[in-house]
RNA sequence: GGGCGGUUAGCUCAGAUGGUUAGAGCGCUGCGUUGACAUCGCAGAGGUCACUGGUUCGAAUCCAGUAUCGCCCA
């Protein structure tokens, strides 16, 4: 290791791949990762969103653990026992699809497999890649507890979602029930209204003739014309509807229509569902196959004909089309009806298609038997699930960041309609519930052997449930609930939570509606899965699409990582946009990041270096006097920093916080302190030593949340040069908390004049072309400055090139030739080997109208009684002192003119 | 149809509760290797903060509307 003589030891350059893996070890072999449980001490914990544990961790994976990273680093170095609890998800039809793609290489389909081997097969590849997922995760430095990884299909799982369902069943917020669903003819398997995506499909609309049949049965040589998107489904159509006030079918109303082809006679139902405005305003109703006309049906009772199988074939309700695809059923049915004079005539027409969210399969509605959980309806005096999830957001026990989303939620749920909870899967939850011979029905947690009621045999239902209600139990499930586990006692309810806004209402809403039902025992100030819950937004490729597969765009984050180490991926994509805004990923950025972390690493080797063996004390506040301008305003600025990182961090501003503490540490402390205070080193004064390594250490304490690898590397080695009790490891030091000792208005003031005179003289130098090489005289003429200036000169000196004379304001400029410059009440002259007279005098005048225009607009806004009555006081101070500089400053550029 | 968000430098993005001349990274131009760092340093160019109107002493920031792009819900 590199504690013994660090600044010779370190590489001259970062090297993420020779770090990261050891010093991941070493956190996670003294077990900072586990919490202790402290009875005294509030928890934070947070639940990591299961990834699907046969898939991989992509960019949106590397954000979350990013995120939760800096948060769960930021508590556990406060002293908080905490703990961040990962997991793995189940992913049901994903997985499914995943391993039946691998079947289908071997030219088997899971059918031929059956249910058993399938399932095993399927276990066998969750045990393969559970833990390359928890490994994955250790690359980009997550901090979570893995003793208490959890899977979705664990039995302590399997117990909650059972006793989950169980409770819900038996107080009637689970049933099943024959409704219109969303059927995936490809994943044979029922969906909730979520895993619809809609597009916008071109298509044609059909206007199909309906005969009107007169008395007795008989056609009559009138039509009722409909419209239709899907003239395949006319077998089963069971009526036509027309709006009550639509004044065209008058006449019609209450007669019946003959069905082309069919021959079967429907009725005509007046609908309110029904858009006059739409195609003829007359439209058939097939309650089989459509979701808005089954609602139809059931208001007018009409028949239900299911024309279409689950494979998406047409069955023998279509008669002649039995047998057809959809597509190829249409393509007949057309053709019969032009032949027999039926089809009126052919629109183009764009509508929106249902499609599988997962495999885009064109979805079938069907009315199906499924299983559904009531959440709009009351299992308690006042209490439903998603009304109690409303109230929970509304009346802020749960806060939503960025707060905009709360609205989002809201709509949603307030909206919410029974949820299909079953799927048509061999790989999830099987449904709890027993069915015997003689039609009992048994719902219990253990699995029965006999028929409570009759002991005849049982069969369990063969259906599955969505993966999304185990996942929704998360927060208390992997706790221990249902049973009484005292992490679950300690932990619950969880402080933050984070996930992609797209998974809102799929995972969000069901844990806030699920975690306040099965731990309501706790009481409403206890009982919600998490206190905050945040929303990042998605991340994109460089030109903003979505990634994807099969756009071919995606980004391994791991990739990434091992390119620019994982602390550039984790501060890219921190700082690439603010929480809960789409960003686009570049490269770019992670090379801009990389180069901070070397930076940081060279910051650190310079210290070392400057060191050699000593170890010093921190700077003491009741010793400022004895400090220079220069330590005095690094740590002034240090503390406002520790002050603004607090606040920013209490306000999940993770980016904004991370680009300052980049900036005060670039900008600040390498870029002023560091070479200002290069000479006094020099010269043998070691007052600034404590200095730097005071700052450097605060400096890795609070980006270490961000950056832990490399900032704990250059820890380790700090740690022998700081004469202070100290942790044994950066990730459980103490995080930096201003203790209003060092803030120092005047230096401050005083270093930001000195920094503008070394601006001020090197853009002389730059724009006068003096050689780089060269150390031209430089005199301040200064008054309010003079001492700042005076105890700088050295240090301006050295990091600006000059030899630097400071006089004061009314001594003569010595004889030569010089460019001047003016910042505040300070005349900056640069001697200059000759002038180009005519370029100095047009420089002069555009600067004397820049600087006119200011004081103009100063003097406008000060004589400005309304502003002066109602400005804050340090307001109108700062105004007026900035117009008597530029005043001054006006003065000067005359005089030299 | 309802809702939400974006529009700030060539590009990617910051700018919490309105406050003195709007920032960063990348890119660009010029200079530079002064023993921490060329994965670097210094200096510079570059913005009527989408538009219109309003509130205010004061608006990138608040309000209303318009345009445009995107997302969500139905």
């Amino acid at each position: 290791m590199t504690t013994q003589t660090p600044g010779s030891t370190l590489p001259p350059a970062y090297e993420p791949a020779s770090v990261e893996s050891r010093i991941y070890a070493m956190w996670e072999e003294a077990g900072h990762f586990q919490p202790k449980i402290d009875p005294d001490r509030e928890p934070y914990t947070i639940v990591m969103p299961p990834p699907n544990v046969t898939g991989e961790l992509h960019l949106g994976h590397g954000l979350e653990d990013t995120i939760t990273d800096i948060l769960v680093r930021w508590h556990r170095m406060q002293g908080d026992p905490t703990l961040w609890l990962p997991g793995e998800d189940h992913a049901g039809i994903a997985t499914q699809n995943v391993i039946e793609r691998e079947l289908a290489k071997e030219g088997i389909t899971r059918q031929e497999l059956g249910r058993k081997a399938f399932v095993e097969r399927t276990w066998m590849w969750v045990r393969k890649y559970r833990s390359r997922i928890a490994d994955q995760h250790r690359k980009l430095g997550a901090s979570a507890d893995w003793s208490r990884n959890t899977f979705t299909l664990d039995p302590g799982i399997v117990k909650a979602v059972r006793t989950t369902f169980v409770n819900l069943y038996k107080q009637g917020l689970i049933y099943r029930g024959l409704r219109m669903i969303n059927w995936c003819p490809r994943c044979e398997t029922a969906l909730s209204d979520l895993e619809v995506d809609y597009v916008e499909q071109a298509a044609k609309l059909y206007f199909i003739r309906y005969p009107v049949v007169g008395e007795g049965g008989m056609p009559l040589p009138a039509f009722v014309t409909v419209a239709t998107t899907r003239p395949e489904t006319m077998v089963g159509d069971t009526g036509v509807a027309v709006n009550p006030a639509d004044e065209r079918y008058e006449e019609v109303r209450g007669r019946g229509l003959l069905l082309p082809i069919m021959g079967r006679e429907i009725p005509i139902v007046s609908d309110d569902a029904v858009k006059p405005e739409f195609g003829t305003g007359a439209v058939k109703v097939t309650p089989g196959h459509d979701p808005n006309d089954w609602e139809i049906g059931q208001r007018h009772d009409l028949p239900v004909i299911v024309a279409i199988d689950l494979q998406g074939k047409m069955n023998d309700e279509a008669g002649p089309y039995a047998g057809l695809g959809v597509e190829e059923a249409r393509a007949a049915i057309l053709r019969d009806l032009e032949d027999e004079g039926f089809l009126d005539h052919v629109e183009d027409y764009t509508h929106s298609v249902g499609v599988c969210s997962r495999c885009k399969t064109v979805l079938q509605p069907l009315p199906s038997e499924q299983w559904w959980l009531a959440v709009n309806k009351e299992y308690e005096p006042g209490h439903s699930m998603a009304g109690d999830a409303i109230r929970a957001v509304t009346e802020g026990r749960i806060g939503i960041v960025p707060q905009r989303f709360e609205k989002v939620y809201l709509n949603w749920m307030e909206n919410i309609r029974d949820w299909c909870i079953s799927r048509q899967l061999w790989w999830g939850h099987q449904i709890p519930v027993w069915y015997c011979e003689n039609k009992h029905v048994i719902c219990q947690v253990e699995d029965p052997q006999r028929c409570p009621e009759c002991d005849g045999a049982l069969r369990q239902d063969q259906d599955v449930l969505d993966t999304w209600f185990s996942a929704g139990l998360a927060p208390h499930a992997d706790l221990g609930w249902p049973d009484d586990s005292e992490d679950l006692r300690y932990f619950y309810p969880t402080a933050d939570m984070q996930m992609g806004y797209d998974i809102m209402f799929f995972w969000c809403a069901r844990m806030i509606m699920f975690g306040l039902y099965n731990m309501r025992g706790l009481g409403e100030e206890r009982s919600m899965p998490f206190r905050n819950v945040l929303f990042h937004g998605l991340i994109r490729d460089a030109k903003g699409e979505k990634m994807t597969k099969s756009r071919g765009n995606v980004v391994d984050p791991l990739v990434s990582a091992a390119t620019y180490g994982a602390d550039a991926f984790r501060f890219a994509v921190i700082t690439g946009a603010t929480l809960g805004a789409d960003q686009k990923y570049s490269d770019d950025r992670l090379a801009s990041a990389r180069n901070f972390a070397n930076k940081l690493w060279n910051t650190a080797r310079f210290v070392f270096m400057k060191l050699g063996d000593r170890s010093v004390k921190r700077p003491h506040p009741l010793d400022r006097e004895t400090l220079a301008l220069e330590d005095r305003w690094i740590l002034s600025r240090l503390e406002q920093l520790e002050i603004d990182v607090d606040s920013l961090l209490r306000a999940y501003q993770l980016g904004e916080c991370g680009r300052q503490i980049e900036d005060f540490l670039r900008g600040e402390f390498c870029d002023w302190y560091i070479e200002m205070v290069k000479p006094r080193l020099t010269s043998g004064d070691e007052r600034p030593l404590k200095v730097l390594v005071h700052v450097l250490d605060h400096g890795l304490r609070m980006l270490h949340p961000f950056m832990p690898f490399v900032t704990e590397e250059l820890w380790q080695a700090l740690r022998a040069h700081i004469d202070d009790d100290l942790a044994s490891q950066l990730i459980v030091a103490w995080f930096p908390k201003s203790g209003n000792n060092w803030k120092d208005a005047a230096a401050e003031a005083g270093m930001d004049h000195v920094i503008e005179v070394n601006r001020t003289i090197r853009n002389i130098r730059a724009e006068k072309k003096l050689e780089a090489g060269a150390r031209p005289q430089v005199v301040l003429r200064a008054s309010g400055y003079r001492d700042a200036l005076v105890e700088t000169s050295a240090a301006t000196g050295f990091t600006s090139r000059v030899d630097l004379q400071v006089l004061a304001a009314d001594a003569p400029v010595p004889a030569g030739e010089w460019a001047f410059g003016r910042v505040a009440d300070t005349e900056v002259a640069v001697a200059l080997p000759q002038v180009d007279a005519a370029a100095e005098r047009a420089r002069l005048e555009k600067e004397l109208g820049e600087a006119s225009a200011h004081a103009e607009r100063l003097e406008k806004q000060l004589a400005n009684e309304t502003f002066r009555a109602k400005a804050p006081a340090h307001v109108i101070q700062g105004m007026e002192t900035t117009l008597a500089e530029t005043r001054e400053k006006i003065a000067g550029l005359r005089e030299r003119l």
